[in-house]
DNA sequence: ACCAATTTTGCAACCGGTTGCAAGCAGCTA
DNA sequence: TAGCTGCTTGCAACCGGTTGCAAAATTGGT
């Protein structure tokens, strides 16, 4: 295969310099947007660059600028979809910014201390949570980290002087428990995840809230105690035991991933429980589930991330209104 | 905050070697693992790095040595939770290395080349594709991408002289067919994705084969063109409203999103048909589906991926056993 | 055609590490 | 104690860029 740049090694600006007669200082410049550069050698040397293929190398660059342009994604739990349309958006998005993303992957525990100076050993210019399992402790792991901004994206949570951006998590549970309540139901129940999360607090709180405007209090609360559809089912399984036909007739699930575990309990019982879940990841379309779901604003809630973690002093919280999407579980009659 | 680095940026060797009365290329000796180094300064370094919380910046590093321990991870398809177990070993295998995943996005087809060109440019030491759609221009731009060794993972192709790490799906599809063939059926489908991928022919073949050992033949051959849900539905949905009662007994879809998809419109119309699927996503287990599945040996794959693109010139494509997950949906009464 | 204002360019120094070389400094033998 | 060997260590140079400064080149006004 014919090679223009016999060398085995990339070609770097000397190599330009030397070709377009110029210092590699004005190839330096030549790729930098707004430099003091004559139109002529830009072109000149934009065009031997073409022609060896040249493209600025990033480290360096990273290294004299002190600045990386490598974003961390910080995520802990790989079982949930919802988990993937993160991703999605978070890469897609810092791409369209001449960024980068590195995923630093502590869904082993023990190892988080080690991922995260990892981390920052390559210079991260942010971290990002991705958010499940956020505890104080990480948080407080991150901090020492230090000169570097974070920015937690779609969990709650009340540990304070946090950058937190989410969905308005106890709008969102009002919203779901006016539209059970507009079903027709009078016993309701709220199935939650991680002990230690307070984002189902939030959403708890919601949907507890307004319920209670109506003198109804939440008579079932079953806690998963992780994001996992085996558990949810589990633990709907095992409360239809106890209960017998004594239920509730609407539950509110911290998750899709919970709910749909929940939904095949209940089939397995032969039952008739309105489920309502969140996130609206791809299989609650199935037939199998056609799951009502809350559409968290994940763009948006990403856009906000990032320009948070661009601008550490303007940083601050926010909380974005999602959609319901409605499908068959909320209904009454199915 | 008390903080024992009051200057608000990293300590660097300099700054250590200053504390412990050394230079600064003793420093960068402590913490080269086989260097020429007394144990007495050592100590003394490590201790003085430890007191200012120095770590190397491995950026710099990566410049000096030309190598920069990141590893650009190809991902094009964020609908399938099978991605998500696939990035959760390969990061957790390349921090165990020491090496850091950066998350490559070519979803958004038309701007592949910009993303495999930034990566070059962060200096990727090897790229791997965890591939849906490799296609041959894909390759081909990688390769453009001088002196970048790269590699397969999860996806057979034809193209030639290229590094595949893979299911051996031949066998897969013949153990398949197999289980099959002892639940009695005559009457066999198959359910393909994209339309250009080797690997399903791969998968088809060996299938077809075990199936023409007995003279049977595959008599339908559904194409859904993209790995979906949604798509697995609607082209199970209109073969069957096609077809009416004349229609296969057992079904091998390529993996199992399409799986899941063929089973509720198979439901839909209240009909039986066994299903198996590949991949053994979590949902597979879901009692809504109890999907039979194929597991494929992600860790295996993965560790092998990672040999390849540390020793380029020992690199050889592989095939590797999985294991048939059985649970329901393959059986003739469910 | 001359001079000041402005743009463009080259250079030294730096970002934070690593490497090869040579000098320094043992420790050991004779 | 000189002489040899082998381990340590400091230094200059380098990886591939960027930045501030000052010299050079261009522009424009008269």
């Amino acid at each position: 295969m014919p090679d223009i740049n016999a060398a085995d090694r990339k070609s770097t600006a000397s190599d330009v310099a030397k070709l377009a007669g110029v210092s590699k200082w004005t190839v330096s410049r030549a790729f930098t947007p707004k430099a003091s550069i004559s139109q002529h050698s830009r072109e000149k040397v934009l065009k031997a660059a073409d022609e060896l293929g040249y493209k600025p190398n990033l480290l360096a660059r990273g290294l004299s600028k002190n600045k990386s342009n490598i974003i961390g994604i910080v995520v802990d739990n790989f079982e949930n979809p919802h988990k993937l349309m993160l991703l999605n958006e978070v890469t897609t998005q810092l791409q369209n910014k001449a960024k980068i993303a590195m995923v630093l992957n502590i869904s082993n525990a023990n190892s988080s201390t080690r991922v995260l100076t990892q981390a920052d050993q390559f210079q991260v210019d942010a971290l990002i949570f991705l958010g499940s399992f956020i505890t104080e402790e990480l948080i407080e792991l991150a901090i020492t980290i230090k000169h570097i901004p974070f920015v937690v994206v779609g969990r709650s949570t009340d540990i304070t002087n946090l950058n937190v951006i989410s969905t308005d998590d106890i709008s969102a549970g009002q919203e779901i428990a006016k539209l059970l309540m507009t079903q027709g139901f009078s016993r309701f129940g709220f199935m939650s995840g991680p002990e230690s999360q307070s984002t189902w607090l939030a959403r708890f709180e919601g949907y507890k809230s307004y319920l209670a405007k109506s003198n109804i209090n939440v008579e079932a609360v079953l806690k998963a105690g992780k994001y996992d559809r085996q558990r949810g089912f589990a633990v709907m399984d095992s409360y239809l035991i106890d209960h017998g036909d004594d239920h509730v007739e609407a539950i509110f699930c911290e998750n899709d991933i919970l709910a749909i575990g929940a939904l095949d309990a209940i089939k397995k019982h032969g039952k008739k429980i309105a489920v309502v879940g969140f996130d609206n990841i791809e299989l609650a379309n199935a037939t199998s589930f056609a799951l009502t779901s809350y559409r968290q604003p994940l763009n948006l809630m990403v856009a906000q991330a990032l320009k948070v973690i661009e601008d550490p002093n303007a940083s601050s919280s926010q909380q974005l209104p999602g959609k319901l999407v409605l499908r068959n579980s909320h209904k009454n009659s199915q």
